[in-house]
DNA sequence: ATCAATAGGACTGATTAAGTTCTATATAGT
DNA sequence: ACTATATAGAACTTAATCAGTCCTATTGAT
């Protein structure tokens, strides 16, 4: 349940090579080599990363992709948020009008919340933590109390 | 992103409606129509909550459904793991093999991690609490410290 | 017996995710 | 200027999953 896509998961791998050397250029090819991935999926991924800012991108010769800034500062919830979009438990967890049973469902609101905390987790682990073992865990273990 | 099915809003949907006579027995038809959902999707996942061991069931006439215990004792991870399976944020989080890539990924672990700040976040949440607005926002905001 | 209920599974259609391909544009080096 | 190498963007195809329906068997009260 509550499955990411594999997208994410790929997006993730990406990001971690491109942290280990966190201000150097990568190119779509040598990414996809060295993380084994389908080079028009890493393609497909990197631009849309560029696109939600996570990423600079340089074209032409030489050029390629960079991280925006620096691990520490790239959260997986902002990685979930551009690869699969914005955060959003339940359907009509949103606006009204959406969902056919409005009348006598008062879920919405406590979906709200479910997605809320959600989201508090997934900020609270960064790119760099995801790169060095065991990094997040203490972070995590605080917030189960 | 992360997005629950739809199948999983109704199963909380009509748990809720249980959740206001909780020792009474409900048949699904008379839950289909309270809720305004198709019958047949209320049969099935009815069926799939019983198995799930959430619900208790009675057969033939005058049988039913029951909640299985106290909805303060059914969270919410309880409900989706009932629905949609076994949280497991990647595929590939549990076993090895299951997945191409495990040489050169170093996520695993990192996935756990964020699986389990996930999963205590669920289970913070009740089913009680979900029928009482803004029951579980206290506790949550303190998930959030 | 009969009727009302759940149990289980098979089946279909709809929706979404995953992956590929093609064309256009920008840039460094020669 | 030319060429090789890179990203930008969109359209397309296939694969997988989800949502919903339907049919048959079983159970139990009247
Ligand atoms: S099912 Fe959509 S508002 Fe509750
Ligand atoms: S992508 Fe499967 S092990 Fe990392």
């Amino acid at each position: 349940m509550l499955r990411i896509s594999k997208l994410t998961d790929y997006a993730t791998l990406l990001l971690m090579h491109m942290a280990r050397a966190p201000f150097e250029t990568h190119s779509a090819r040598g990414l996809a080599q060295r993380s084994g991935l389908p080079p028009p999926v890493v393609a497909k991924l990197l631009k849309l990363l560029a696109r939600e800012g996570l990423l600079t991108s340089q074209r032409g010769a030489a050029g390629g992709y960079g991280l925006a800034r620096a691990p520490e500062r790239i959260s997986m919830a902002q990685i979930l948020a551009a690869v699969e979009g914005p955060l959003a438990v339940t359907e009509c967890a949103l606006g009204r009008g959406v969902c056919d049973m409005e009348k006598g469902c008062a879920t919405r609101p406590h979906w709200q919340l479910i997605g809320h905390a959600l989201q508090v987790a997934l900020d609270a682990v960064s790119l760099a933590d995801m790169t060095v073992p065991r990094a997040a865990t203490v972070r995590l273990q605080r917030l189960e109390k």
